[in-house]
RNA sequence: GCUGGAGUGGCGGAACUGGCAGACGCACCAGACUCAAAAUCUGGCGGCCCUUGUGGUCAUGGGGGUUCGACUCCCCCCUCCAGCACCA
């Protein structure tokens, strides 16, 4: 190749250029009316922080590559993107800087708009979605009045997280490790209040037993919601009190154990501990100790918290052997789970053990394992397993497993017991005592009591003139344009709902919203979402696995059991990416951190941007930042460049691809098969293991190829080679494959361009080297054709001069040929 | 503790159904170009040993096993990461 001047790679430039014609014609939209198959990928929807990070960048990086590679192999993609507006950091910047949250966020939606424009990433924005638009929002107060009208909405008094740093009420799966999510170190207060709720429990074995269908999700997502969901099967018994008209409901997982329990164990807050004490004496001073017991108690209580408890002066009656057992309140015993009260059988379960061991309660051992005899006296740790039943009255002799089943059903009969299934999992209250959200959609008369505001008054628009103190309740009580209102119903004077929903809420559905924005009649249009889902592919943070992923799946079945969706399930496909890590932490402000993209895309452009993300490790796992691999990359990015671009100008006027008829050289058959090889295993990656790493590290070796060839490679041949890469590169580094499309004489955008495929023919190695083991041990090779015969390869092997030395004076007992793979050669270890 | 995942050169990682361990990149070393440097291009680059070879040997967290052959399969153990955690 003749030398003319290098160009340089000027990365600002070319991205700006072609930033801007793709704004002009928006290339990307999808397309309903089409027979070309539909695909769905989803990437998750970002917060308008501000500014879009590094793991939006992978997330996004990831999601495009594969939207442009199914668009350039034919389907009709459909590739949207949207915000979810409402949240607390727009209150917070609001306090602070004294800007409308309306303001702050949709100013940082215009500025992220522009970093995605900035990256190339080829999304539909006709079907843009803001989640604070009233045109978004009324649809999930329509939801709300449909989930209130089928009794999965409701309203309770309960007891509920409260953040103080927030000032508002949190959803459990908020609070991590006792903190608030956004306030790891702030403590969560326990708060009595009035609060909606969805009751996502209905639909809690729906979410276990449906998860058999998403086959292509990650073990690691389908196990934290299956641990979530918490299911465990067992019974619930009935104890009587000794001496009074009341009974004790536990909940337990081994009735088999039942003759061993040798206390009946109340949560602190068990509502029947004032019954109990009553006639007791020292009652008074009982119900005092339980009071401190409650408030000594860490706000969320763990496995090594020290176990207290107390005794309240009565006795139950064990139902199957008739015991009297003493009464006692512990605070090891959740009033959030099962019915609140347990039996204690210490012998074999390990908190009631060491609960016996600290009041000196007697250990009664009632299951055997198979070898040993266990010995209450000399227990030295709760035996937990299953086993054989010991002194448990007619029951003696079964196996746990049998004993279940056969007690259960004897409580059953005789009335004192049945089985039950608790779950872990817990209603969704959604009430926020914030401004920034969707109001939730009643009104409270005194005359008629909760009223739902009609349909046809929604939405219920979020007024804009409010105080921001970020105290206490919400702002919206402050406003009496908005509480006060007239009563659907009895037209008399009422209030307004004056807390919002949980932004959890806008982000369970808004995925459907894509496929019909602007739909007026229902949340969704049948006929878009019918044609579009299943989601054939979303992807997002692992941090989603549970909150957001559950959420959406309840939502999912919500709307199909409205009639909405067809699909139960939402998600064909998840795909959990790694997180961005630097310095051995994720990348965040607080760490400092963070590397901001903007400077990146200044620095080395958006393609080097988005190619190192893709590089440095497979897109499932962590990857740790590291800014000299960035410039390794840029440096490839620059060589890619400036090979292409200094051949272009000579090559646009030659016909692409090998002259029929003509015999190839060696150098344009070896660039060829590289060709096809990598095109192969690129094609082969995108449908499977998304090793996009791997992806880029085959197109390394091609261009390693071609600048070791470099001059050898016949015109047509060079050509056809530069021109199948570039479209192998345009969805890792659209900008600059585009341009170098341009360079070959191409106007047409690469999404139009099918995809190449790859040639097994020229794809095939035409000699392979063949490893010749001794023993499992390499000691040659050999050179052979491309499909020689087993028998063939055997001989060649064996006439390997290294071979032929190696293996003289010793028996040949076995040799093991894999075709075009190798050969293994057994010989007996000593000359025999 | 339970559940899920991961341990491979100085580093990120590769080896897809058991078949040449270390592709590709980073870092490093050397050479070319240059007055010089940067950039670029070329070559080298797991450890140990020797007779320096088309050499030997060790090596994929540790120990055992299956196999002609194990990073890959099986058993036991160790370490790390993540989620859940007094859930009865």
């Amino acid at each position: 190749m003749t030398t003319t001047t290098t160009p340089n790679y000027e990365h600002l430039t070319i991205e700006e250029k072609w930033q801007q014609r793709w704004k002009q014609h928006n290339d990307w939209a999808a397309d309903e009316r089409t027979d070309r198959p539909k695909y769905y990928v989803l990437e998750m929807l970002p917060y308008p922080s501000g500014r879009l990070h590094m793991g939006h960048i992978r997330n996004y990086s990831i999601g495009d590559a594969l939207a442009r590679y199914k668009r350039m192999r034919g389907m009709n993609v459909l590739h949207p993107m949207g915000w979810d507006a409402y949240g607390l950091p727009a209150e917070n910047a609001a306090i602070k800087n004294q800007v409308h949250p309306r303001k702050w966020t949709l100013d940082n939606i215009a500025y992220m708009k522009g970093q995605f424009e900035r990256f190339g990433f080829s999304y539909d924005w006709r079907k843009e979605i803001s989640t604070c638009e009233p045109e978004y929002y009324r649809w999930n107060q329509w939801l709300f009045l449909k989930m209130l009208e089928r009794g999965l909405a409701y309203r309770k008094n309960s007891r509920v997280n409260w953040c103080p740093a927030c000032q508002t009420v949190l959803a459990n799966e908020q609070v991590v490790e006792g903190c608030c999510w956004r306030h790891e170190t702030t403590p969560v207060e326990q708060k009595e209040l009035e609060q909606w709720f969805f009751r996502i429990t209905a639909y809690a074995d729906a979410l276990l037993e449906d998860m058999k269908e998403l086959q292509d999700w990650p073990e690691r997502v389908l196990a934290m919601q299956r641990n979530w969901i918490g299911k465990s099967v067992g019974a619930r018994i009935q104890f009587n009190v000794s001496g009074l008209q009341e009974a004790i409901t536990v909940f337990t997982t081994r009735v088999d154990t039942i003759y061993g329990a040798t206390a009946v164990v109340l949560a602190p807050e068990h509502p029947l501990i004032g019954k109990l004490v009553q006639g007791v004496p020292g009652g008074e001073s009982i119900l005092a100790r339980i009071k401190e017991l409650i408030a000594r108690r860490p706000v969320s209580t763990a496995g090594d918290t020290e176990k207290e408890g107390l005794f309240l002066g009565r006795f139950a009656v064990n139902p199957f052997s008739g015991d009297q057992i003493p009464i006692w309140v512990a605070n090891f015993v959740l009033m959030e789970y099962g019915t609140g009260a347990v039996m204690s059988v210490p012998a074999h379960d390990q908190r009631d053990f060491e609960f016996s061991q600290k009041y000196r309660l007697p250990v009664r051992v009632v299951v055997q394992p198979p070898k040993k005899k266990l010995d209450g006296m000399f227990l030295e740790e709760a035996f937990v397993e299953y086993g054989v039943l010991v002194n448990s009255g007619p029951f003696t002799g079964l196996t746990s497993e049998q004993a279940l089943q056969k007690m259960t059903a004897y409580a059953e009969q005789k009335g004192f017991g049945k089985p039950e299934t608790t779950y872990r999992l817990k209603d969704w209250g959604i009430s926020r005592q914030r401004y920034w959200g969707t109001p939730i959609p009643v009104v409270y008369c005194k005359q008629c009591g909760i009223v739902p505001v009609p349909y046809d008054q929604l939405p219920v628009l979020l007024p804009d003139n409010v105080q921001i103190t970020g105290l206490g309740h919400s702002p919206l009580r402050d406003v009496p344009e908005f509480l006060n209102t007239a009563c659907p119903k009895c037209q008399g004077p009422a209030e307004r709902e004056t807390d919002t929903m949980d932004t959890f809420v806008d982000s369970s559905w808004y995925f459907y919203r894509y496929t019909s924005p602007h739909f007026r009649e229902a949340p969704v249009d049948p006929a878009a979402v019918n044609y579009w889902f299943p989601i054939d592919q979303y992807i997002g943070g692992i941090e989603h696995a549970i909150l957001h992923l559950i959420y959406s799946r309840f939502f999912a079945k919500v709307l199909r059991d409205l009639g909405l969706v067809k699909t139960g399930e939402p998600v064909a496909r998840l795909f959990t990416q790694g997180m961005v890590i630097k310095d051995g932490a994720k990348m965040s402000k607080s760490k400092g951190n963070l590397v901001d993209p903007d400077d990146m895309v200044a620095k080395y452009g958006a393609d080097t941007t988005r190619m190192y993300v893709l590089f440095a490790a497979p897109p499932e796992k962590d990857l740790e930042w590291s800014d000299k691999g960035v410039e390794g990359i840029h440096r490839f990015v620059s060589r890619v460049y400036r090979y292409a671009s200094r051949c272009a100008p000579e090559l646009r006027s030659v016909p692409a691809g090998a002259p029929a008829g003509k015999e190839l050289s060696g150098e344009d058959k070896k660039i060829l098969r590289k060709l096809h090889q990598t095109i192969r295993r690129i094609t082969q990656d995108f449908e499977g293991r998304w090793h996009f790493n791997t992806d880029i590290s085959a197109l390394m070796e091609l261009v390693n190829l071609l600048y070791e060839l470099d001059g050898q490679i016949s015109k047509p041949v060079l050509r056809q080679t530069l021109e199948t890469f570039i479209k192998l590169l345009s969805p890792f580094a659209p900008f600059l494959a585009q341009e170098l499309w341009e360079e070959f004489g191409h106007t047409e955008d690469l999404l139009r361009v099918p995809w190449p495929d790859f040639d097994a023919a020229l794809a095939k190695e035409e000699e392979i080297e063949i490893p010749v083991q001794i023993n499992g041990r390499l000691r040659s090779k050999i050179l052979a054709r491309e499909g020689v015969s087993q028998d063939e390869l055997e001989e060649q092997a064996l006439a390997d001069p290294r071979i032929a030395h190696m293996i003289a004076g010793h028996r040949v007992m076995k040799v093991i040929v894999v075709p075009s793979k190798l050969v293994n050669i057994v010989i007996s270890e000593h000359g025999r």
